[in-house]
DNA sequence: TTTAGCAATCTTTTTATTTCATTGCTAATA
DNA sequence: TATTAGCAATGAAATAAAAAGATTGCTAAA
């Protein structure tokens, strides 16, 4: 077990860390906590033994093992007050009431990473389960028409479609009028099996180039509901360049890598509700962050919001504004 | 006059320096041109009189100075074959028949930023061109109503707006209708201005809850025509990094920085036709880069394509890429 | 006009030296 | 038994000195 002396000690260490990005020395810490240095180090000693600390070479000061950052955010940090100046930049986009949920995400993870210099990134924004309202089709020049997908939840997506010449307008209208019959109301992602299994056998006997027809409008929504899922969208990217830890280019490129590889975003996604904090090498980028993140569930809109930034990162802040947006998300998407 | 043997050795300095990123010495010129390194070393002294070539220290070699590639662009740069894996790699894109125009050029500039190791962006890529076709309004739960416009080039934006409950649905029936009968066909850029004075008066007969709803239209499509201008698409925004000369972070920073900030990106819009190279100070970011743009205009359609990379880069790689585009953009855009 | 030859210049690399913060341990102290 | 003072040991970081290497500019010869 550790004592409450080893756990203050293992406090001061970590944030005084995350502070000042410098290795922490026993004199330092004599200064807060009222015994001597020697008295410090032996207690240091014993958190080493415990893997909670660690040391960069003989005589440098400790600095936390990812166990440490793990013991600290698991037992030692405490909820962090938002300041005033945070909570007041935030509240201009809750109180803005032209935007909609996912600008309101979007600008809420702009501003996130520019007062904590992180990056903070949204993930799958729209949701599973958004049903389809309507399709609608719009004629343009030539043989091109301008497919319109809508969602109950008022995702729009839209893609413009060539179509052979021999296919006419009426043909067009019919089989749109036939998709907004059968497939309205169904969960995004079922779309391409309803669309398979019960429009394809009754286009069929309406339409006479129904393959040609039928094809393009399956293509167009599969690539709909695919595109929709794996939706991320980044704030502050490159924010990891002004983290004192990240002067070696190489680890930089490493890290902007994963950030282009979407995969690894979203093998992220997976967790209970609530925020969650992962440090090092649980994150999948690289051991070298921290990531926490949160899901977020607002009248059937779903998706995950992640900040990511140095191990030594503002555990408790992040934590706070993580909190912080996620409650007033719900607060105001009706208002 | 810059003598004919002169103008050999520049282009050996540049070519070879974009190669390597090293200060190219005379000894290195021998090789490629017959006659000894003395002979080169005097040519060099009068080049860089000229202001065409720079030397880092005493006893270094040379290096192009910011004249100096801006003379090898106009004047000795020869257009460089494409290589057949460059081409491959593009036609998948022209070939592929389910894209529209945005997202061909979307895909070109991020496989340009792919096999050139540069950033490449779109600017603008909507024009003001694009006349309304159409609105068209759904209705969601709540007092959420979501809006959509359609342009004649197939251009789509959607907003969620939020009524007050006073309003009713056939009010905001009445007014779409109303707006589609006095608007469409209106250049997007001139849609704001004929609401005011030509919906606006008329409307206040037909809706008696006229003025919130006016205003809230008027508001969703202003920002509409100002987000469809300054739009920008990046490619490989973080590709700088993988320039040798980029090995100091502070440098990255500020670029990185100012592609945040579009407005410094658009400065770089107005410019004639063709291809153009600006190199260094001439670019509006830093005197460490060089970009080489050209417009497009397919049916109306027309924006900027832009790549950045360091003032060593493959300019005539770039250019024939460019060109290679341009012409292949506006060729299948109609199939 | 071209070239060989060579000292001069300045960077880069290597090696050595010093400085400094911090630890671990020992022995004294409370 | 827990705490503390004291001090040698450690190794990084800063500074200095020396050596090596590349390339030029200039001179004089071809």
């Amino acid at each position: 077990m550790i004592t409450k002396r080893q756990k203050e000690i293992l406090k001061v260490i970590v944030e005084e860390y995350i502070k000042t990005a410098k290795p922490v020395s026993s004199n330092h810490i004599c200064k807060k906590l009222k015994c001597s240095s020697a008295t410090i180090r032996n207690e240091m000693v014993t958190l080493e033994e415990l893997h909670l600390l660690e040391k960069n070479h003989f005589a440098s000061g400790r600095i936390p093992s990812e166990e440490g950052y793990k013991y600290y955010v698991d037992n030692l940090m405490k909820p962090k007050n938002m300041t005033g100046e945070d909570m007041l930049k935030l509240q201009t986009i809750f109180r803005n009431n032209s935007l909609d949920l996912t600008d309101t995400i979007k600008k809420s993870i702009e501003i996130i990473s520019e007062i904590t210099n992180y990056t903070a990134v949204v993930l799958g924004g729209a949701s599973k389960e958004n049903k389809l309202k309507k399709v609608e089709v719009v004629p343009l020049e030539d043989n091109k028409i301008l497919a319109i997908v809508i969602t109950d939840k008022g995702v729009v997506e839209h893609k413009t479609l060539y179509l052979p010449s021999a296919v006419s307008n009426e043909e067009v209208k019919k089989t749109v009028e036939l998709i907004n019959k059968l497939v309205v109301g169904t969960p995004i992602n079922e779309v391409s099996e309803k669309l398979e299994y019960e429009v394809k056998p009754i286009i069929k006997d309406y339409v006479s180039q129904y393959e040609v027809l039928y094809n393009t409008f399956y293509d167009a929504f599969h690539e709909f509901t695919t595109t929709q899922s794996d939706n991320a969208y980044f704030g502050g990217r490159t924010n990891m360049l002004k983290q004192p830890e990240f002067t070696n280019i190489d680890k930089v490129k490493e890290i902007l890598n994963k950030f282009e590889d979407k995969d690894s975003i979203s093998k992220m996604k997976e967790e209970d509700n609530g925020i969650n904090i992962y440090v090092g090498s649980e994150t999948e980028l690289t051991d070298d962050v921290s990531v926490i993140k949160t899901k977020y569930n607002i009248n059937g809109e779903e998706g995950t919001i992640a900040i990511i930034g140095p191990k030594r990162m503002e555990y408790d802040r992040v934590v706070t504004l993580l909190d912080y947006i996620k409650n007033n998300l719900g607060g105001t998407s009706g208002k």
